[in-house]
DNA sequence: GATGAATGAGAATTCATTCAT
DNA sequence: TATGAATGAATTCTCATTCAT
C-alpha cells in the first residue's frame, strides 16, 4: 500500500467516517443507529469517531447541514437566474432531485425528520427550510401575477413535489424487499432518478398551468 | 364510580395501551419508542403492556395492521364502486386521506417506514401495499383505455398523492416549532386536512386528464 | 429462607445498595469508585442502582447527607445544653468521634472532600459545615469571656480536633498495610476510638485552658 | 528568543509536566487526574508524557517521592540538631508546614493517600512515613525522660499537628467556594500558613507541657 | 387482572496508552 | 525531541423483558 502523509490519512478517516455515518444513518434513522455499527463500516475504531470531534448528535448534525446547505445554495443562485415562473419551478425540481441522486441516504432521513417533527434537525438546517418554502411561495406568486400559472397552494405543490421524489426513491430501494410485486410493477418502479424529476416536472407543470 | 366487568377493565385497558403505543410510536418512532412511556401514557404497569398485547415488536404490528387493513378494505370496496377512472382517483385519494384523518399517528409511522425500508413493516402490511399499488396502476391503466388519462407513470402519481397527504400532515405539525416562518406561509399551511385532499385530487386530476 | 414481603425486599435491596456505596467510597472515593463494583457488593444488578433511582451523583450525596445531618442534630442539641464552654467542647468533641465510630466510611469520605475542594459535596452540607464552624466559634467566645479558656483561633482548633480524629483513623486502617512499622508503634495505634476521643479532648482541653 | 540547548528544552519540558502534574493531582485526585489535563497544561503533546516521565503511576511516585524525601530530610537533620525536645518538637511542626507552604498542592494529595489507604502511595514513601513517626515517638520519651513533657501518645499528637496543618490548609482553599460564611469565620481562616504552624505549635506545646 | 422488583444485554462516551512519522 | 493519529478496555447509564406476588 502506497504510504500517505498525515494530513491524507487524517482526511480518509473523517471523510470513511461520513461516508459510514450517513449510510447507517439512513438505513436506521438517529435513533436507530450505532456508534459501533459507524466505526465498524468506516473502518475505525469507535473512539476514533470522539477523537474527531464528533458525538452522535455533532455528526448527524453535520450531515444534514451539508446536504441543506448545498441543495439550497444551488436553488438559490439557479432560481434567481431563471425566467419565468416555469422555469424556476423546473429548476426548484430539478434541484431538489439532483440532491437526491447525489446523496441516496437524503430521502430516508428527511422522512425521518419530517416524521419525528424535525426533533434532530439542526436548527440551521431549520431556517434553510423556511427559504426554500419562501422560494416556491415566490414562484407561485409570481406565476399568478405575471406568469400563467392558475391560483394553488404552493405548499401542497412542494409537498408533492418533495413527496414524489422521496417516496419514490424509497419505494425504488424497498421494493426488492418487497415479495409478491408484480413484473409490470417492478418496471415500472426501475425508472430512474432523472427520468423520475422529468415526470414530476411535467405532472406538476400540467397541473398549475392555467388552460 | 360504577364498578364495571372484568371484561370492560379488560378491553379498557388494551385500548388504552393501544392508543398511548399509537402516540409514541408517531411521536418517536419504533426505535425511539420506549415501553416506560407507553405504559406510562396508557396508565397502566410496564408489565401489562407484556401481560396484554406481547412485545415491542407486535404492539407495532398490531397498530399498523388495525390501520392498514382498515383503508385497504375500504379503497377496495369503494373504488370497486367508482364509475369510471376518474372518480375511482377520487375515491382512492379520498380514502387515503380520511385515513391520515381519522388517525393523525398515521403519517409518521408510514414515513419512517419508507425511509427504514419497511424494516419493522409486518408482512402482511407488505402486501397490502402491494394491492395498493396493483389498484392505482389497474385504475391508469383503464383510464388510458376507456377514460381520459394521459399515459403516465402510477406509481409515480402514487408517490405524489402520498407524498402529498402525508407530507402536508407533517408540515402542519412541524410548522409550529420551526421559528421564522413568514405569516403568509402559516396561512397556506393552516389549510384543513379535508381541504388538502381536494386540492390534491384537483392538482392530480388536471395533470393525468388529457386535454 | 424464610420469605419476605415485597417491601421488605425493597427495603432490603436498598439498604445493601448503601452499605455497599459507603465502602466502595470510602474505599477508593467518588471518582474512584465504580457502580459496578457496588452492585457486586450489594448482590444486586448493576441496573437496580438506577432502579432505585441513584445514579453515582446522588448516591454520594443520599449518604453524605445521612451522616452530616445526623451528626450536626446530635451536635445542635447536645451542645446547646451543654453546662459552660468545657462542657460543650467536651460534647462537641465527644459527638464528631462518635459518628466515626458509627460510621467508618465518614474519614475516607470527608478527607477527600477536603482535598478536592468539596467539589462532590451537596450543598446542603455545605451548610451543615458553616453551621459546624459557628458553633465552635461560639464556644470559644463563650470561653473567652466567661470561662476559662485563653484566646485562641477556633478553626485551628477545629482542625486539629477533626484532623487528629480523622487522621488517627485512617492510620488505624492503614497500618497493617505498612511494613515494617516497629511494634512499639503498633500498639500506639492500636488505641480504640473512644480513648482517642479522650485522648483528643484532654489535649485540647490542656492546649486552650487559661492557666 | 534565545535558542537554548536540547538539554535546556528537555529539563523544561520535564518540569512544566511536573508542574502541571503537581497541580492536577492536587485538584482532583490520581483517580480524577486526566493525562490530557496534564499535557495540556504543561503545553506539551499527551506523547510527550510518556516519551519522559513514563505512565501516570510513576508521575504521580514521582512527585510524592520528591516531596517527601526532601520534607523527611530536613527533619532528620534539623531534629537532630535540636537542642532537647521542646525544640525538636518546634522543628518537627516547622518543616511540616515549611513543606505545605512551599507545596501548596501536598494537603490534597496526602489527604487523599490517607483516604484510600496509601494506595497508590509508592513503598519508598511509605518508609519515609515509619521513619517519621519513629522520630517524633523519640521525641516524646525523650521528653517524658528527660524534659518536660507529659505521657502522651505521640501518634495522636501526630495527627492533631499534621491534621491541623493539612486540614486548616484546605480549609483555607475552601472556603471561597462554601457560600453563607460569616465574616467573622472568614477573618479566621485569613490567618497566613507561617502563623498557622506557630499556633499549632503553642496549641501542642501547652498540651504536653508538664505543669 | 395487575404490578413492583429485578436483570441481561447493550448503548454512548471516556481515557490511558501506543504507534508512526 | 516531539506530536498527531489511533485504539482497547473500561465506565456510566438505559431499556426491553421477565419474575414473583
Amino acid at each position: 500500500m502506497a504510504k500517505r502523509s498525515l494530513k491524507e490519512r487524517k482526511a480518509d478517516t473523517i471523510r470513511r467516517i461520513n461516508e459510514a455515518a450517513k449510510e447507517v444513518f439512513a438505513e436506521v434513522g438517529f435513533e436507530g443507529a450505532r456508534i459501533d455499527e459507524i466505526a465498524k463500516r468506516a473502518g475505525v475504531n469507535k473512539a476514533m469517531i470522539y477523537y474527531r470531534g464528533g458525538d452522535k448528535v455533532s455528526l448527524y448534525a453535520g450531515i444534514i447541514h451539508e446536504v441543506f446547505s448545498e441543495t439550497l445554495g444551488r436553488i438559490v443562485k439557479e432560481v434567481g437566474e431563471g425566467k419565468g415562473p416555469e422555469d424556476k419551478l423546473r429548476t426548484y425540481i430539478h434541484n431538489l432531485s439532483m440532491t437526491v441522486e447525489k446523496h441516496p441516504y437524503v430521502p430516508s432521513i428527511m422522512l425521518r425528520e419530517l416524521a419525528s417533527g424535525a426533533t434532530n434537525l439542526p436548527s440551521i438546517a431549520q431556517k434553510d427550510i423556511v427559504r426554500l418554502l419562501g422560494i416556491i411561495t415566490e414562484i407561485f406568486e409570481e406565476g399568478a401575477k405575471r406568469g400563467g400559472f392558475r391560483r394553488a397552494n404552493p405548499l401542497i405543490v412542494h409537498t408533492m413535489i418533495v413527496g414524489g421524489i422521496l417516496l419514490f426513491s424509497r419505494l425504488q430501494s424497498v421494493s426488492p424487499k418487497i415479495g409478491g410485486l408484480p413484473k409490470r410493477t417492478k418496471e415500472l418502479i426501475g425508472t430512474d432518478s432523472k427520468d423520475v424529476a422529468d415526470r414530476v416536472t411535467e405532472l406538476v407543470l400540467r397541473a398549475v398551468r392555467r388552460d
